[in-house]
DNA sequence: TAGAAGCCGAACCGTACGGTACGGTACGGA
DNA sequence: TCCGTACCGTACCGTACGGTTCGGCTTCTA
């Protein structure tokens, strides 16, 4: 683990949002080339207002990939999955949801500037986006499980463990291909498809249900 | 897809690739800011040179990909796997290379690189990398999934699947997390033990041997 | 209505880096 | 012995970009 999750900045005022807004469109589009020159342009500021706010170019993209985290997490589900049916339900509701995050173009274009950023072993993009990404999921879905297990619909020792695995089954090769430009489309349909199918797949092997004694 | 395979430039001349092979050093040192005159640097060649061999930078990195990527392809698993035992046993090795190779440092230097390019959408080396790595495994596994599924060992339906399934359980969040930056110590024996617990996955799933009528 | 604060826009500075030019050396062939 | 080729090392050029400065405008407060 890189970094236990940072200290939340609270909510931007909604100006600096607009700005964050304006990285974020921007990232998307050009990239970790987006010049300073081209945030203020965008954002319709001075320079000097985003060194002010912002410090340096490191604190704007901090800044902007917190935020945008911040946005992500925001629906929850909570656990008590009592049957088979419901717990099935919420994990491919999981799933789909982390699907659709990570075939998000803001996504890419985010996990692309913090692996840059872990190249070059500048500030702490990677460990800000990891501890929001991967292991902010793995904290939302564990609860999922543990009640499953309590409740004898699953079977595993290690709550950690089952939740990468199920982080493999839904990603596969997903992230990567879209990281390296690949560019598979993938529709809502499919995202759903994807989903049940990790879903079966990992009921298969932690499932306890009556067809699996 | 993106880009099939890249035709073959035949082995460089030994000069060439010390100076490829102190690209790749800086890569994994540097990560993709390695400037020109640091690569003619650590060659002792001038960047005169390099431009001549090369073109310009884009031409010198895409070189050294291609010739990275043609090292790692080397061994080769031919699939008669006629029990069960030998099956898994080639499935393990397969899991333990293409694991040992996502996890050295010049994958990820690598993979960092082409990610970075491909943000920017500038040359080609994300396809390049995808289809010397994801899509290379996949060509050279799915043989050994049809003999086993020939054998009657395993069940399914499309290969392609069957290798992306199989891909997911190995990989889980190791790769995103190494790019990222998390530094998960992966020694020769996790990566093993790995390798067992992602191939006996995958026979729960796909198998077909006695144990799995 | 004067002052202060916050911000925009534009000009500016310094530097790092891609790419080029050039002088100097080693070597192989006539 | 002389020339051509290939290369090294270094100096150089142009530009892009991070960061700073400053003049002027608006808004708020007294």
């Amino acid at each position: 683990m890189l970094s236990p999750s940072p200290s939340e900045p609270q909510t931007p005022s909604p100006r600096r949002q607009a700005v964050l807004g304006a990285v974020l469109a921007l990232m998307v589009e050009e990239g970790d080339q987006l010049t300073m020159d081209a945030v203020a342009r965008r954002a319709s500021c001075s320079k000097e207002t985003l060194y002010k706010w912002f410090g340096d170019r490191d604190g704007l993209l901090t800044a902007t990939v917190q935020w945008q985290a911040a946005q992500v997490r925001a629906d929850r589900y909570d656990g008590q999955a009592l049957d088979v049916a419901s717990l099935r339900e919420s994990l491919e509701a999981f799933a789909a949801t982390w699907l659709s995050v990570i075939a998000s173009e803001t996504s890419v274009a985010l996990n692309r500037i913090a692996i840059g950023h872990a190249a070059a072993r500048k500030s702490n993009l990677g460990g800000i986006v990891l501890s929001n990404g991967r292991f902010a999921i793995g904290e939302r879905l564990k609860p999922v499980l543990e009640a499953g297990r309590a409740a004898g619909l699953l079977a595993f020792e290690d709550s950690e463990e089952a939740f990468r695995t199920f982080f493999g089954l839904v990603g596969r090769d997903i992230q990567i291909r879209l990281l390296l430009g690949d560019a598979l489309g993938l529709d809502e349909a499919a995202i759903a498809g994807e989903a049940e199918r990790a879903v079966a797949q990992f009921l298969a092997l932690h499932g306890r249900a009556p067809s699996n004694p």
